[in-house]
DNA sequence: CACTAGGTCATACGTACGTATGAAGTGGGC
DNA sequence: GCCCACTTCATACGTACGTATGACCTAGTG
């Protein structure tokens, strides 16, 4: 049971999120394997055998904790694209907007959520090999898409040429994460410069995403899409 | 005694060096927490006070494992852009002569040293907090000289904005590294196709930071160098 | 009221951790 | 041949780990 309908609504949170959000400040900050089932209960302030109780094992509870942020990025993602390609009404879309629909959505959650960007540094540079497989999974898809109306806005572009750009541009967006993120003694960027940043960062890989390409197609076998998680 | 002195002189490695080897493969696949004592010294062959004698502890074992290749990469980075200011005499350098200076020797290592990539994603986003002064107080130095002469080579651009972008130039290398490290399953690129990347990446970076500034100096606060590790 | 299911609790199990200790082995210089 | 500093070895210490167990608490239901 979780709440008295009767009494007064103060905050009740569940065990549950009060783990998972606890979880995603301290394996945000240390990783999994640093951080213990005592200290997360600890954090979340509930008893230690909680986290087993509801996640079943540690390794559930990690997956969760990203889980439930990177979902909500992939579907902005897709969200934000589907607008934007009903809005054009069957024009081809600018490579701007695309990137834009790309990257708004990591960019806001690392805005508004302070541990995420350390969240998905940690878990798109280097997951914990148990997580590599379901992130693959849910990676493909939600790109797929992307990739699609990019090849239609750059024809010119050969497709394994396009990858690569694509992931250097993921690279730059998740540097961007990894430096504003964390609760370190660091000084994060100026919240009024976030949109100017994010501006910058929009237009910095949608230049870099339309340069001419300087080989050609044929001289550049096909490469597998390169935006997936590294395999350590 | 492992051998005979006058036996050929088959290749006798230090056991400070298979510890550093060892310890090479385990922390850039699984990370500082997750790799153990035993784990360690299993690998590299030798005692479990092996790591002890000879690095002290644990944390100064990782320590000696990452930084005698962030060295020779600094190293090797400040030689070529000496190299290049020399044969300049004196004339301003092009962008992409800076930027190829920058990322040559990080790109080479990753090709030369299989593990490499994973170390440097993993201590350059994310490292363990008692390594961060320790890095930062390397990075620093080898970088500012990058600062100095690009700032002449973009007079037109801010200086925060130029931090801003070689924050994103760092983020594509190191996806580049990220993507091609680690001896995972994934399919590593062509290795006749890296050096087509490599110009690749020097040439998007480039594109990217001689870019025309969309905001002035004026609405622009300075940024601190936006280049080191991620405070988590 | 008793019963039940969902949730929380203290406690304990076996294992693995990083490090310390001191003995044993090693090759070079006399 | 012997000494010596250096290195390697087996073993053990105390602690922390992830998980399992079963008692207890707390609504909601009849």
């Amino acid at each position: 049971m979780r709440k008295n309908p009767h009494a007064a609504p103060q905050v009740r949170v569940a065990t549950s999120d009060k783990l998972l959000d606890a979880a995603e400040r301290l394996f945000a900050e240390h990783g999994y394997a640093a951080v213990g089932m005592r200290a997360l209960a600890d954090e979340a302030g509930v008893n230690l055998n909680a986290a087993t109780y509801h996640f079943g094992t540690k390794e559930k509870l990690y997956i969760e904790t990203f889980m439930r942020r990177f979902r909500s990025v992939s579907a902005g993602r897709l969200d934000r694209l589907r607008q934007a390609e009903a809005k054009a009404r069957g024009k081809g879309l600018a490579v701007e907007t695309i990137v834009e629909c790309l990257m708004r959505p990591p960019f806001q959650a690392v805005l508004d959520h302070p541990h995420f960007p350390a969240l998905l540094a940690r878990n798109l540079f280097l997951p914990p090999s148990f997580l590599r497989d379901i992130l693959e999974a849910e990676l493909q898809p939600s790109l797929e898409p992307f990739v699609r109306v990019l090849s239609r806005a750059l024809p010119h572009l050969p497709p394994p040429l396009l990858m690569v750009r694509l992931m250097f541009s993921g690279g730059s967006l998740l540097m961007f994460a990894a430096h504003q993120g964390g609760a370190g003694r660091r000084e994060k960027i100026n919240p009024s410069l976030v949109e100017v940043i994010f501006k910058e960062l929009v237009r910095f890989v949608s230049i870099g995403l339309r340069a001419k390409p300087t080989v050609s197609a044929s001289d550049m076998p096909p490469l597998p899409l390169p935006l997936g998680t590294t395999r350590v």
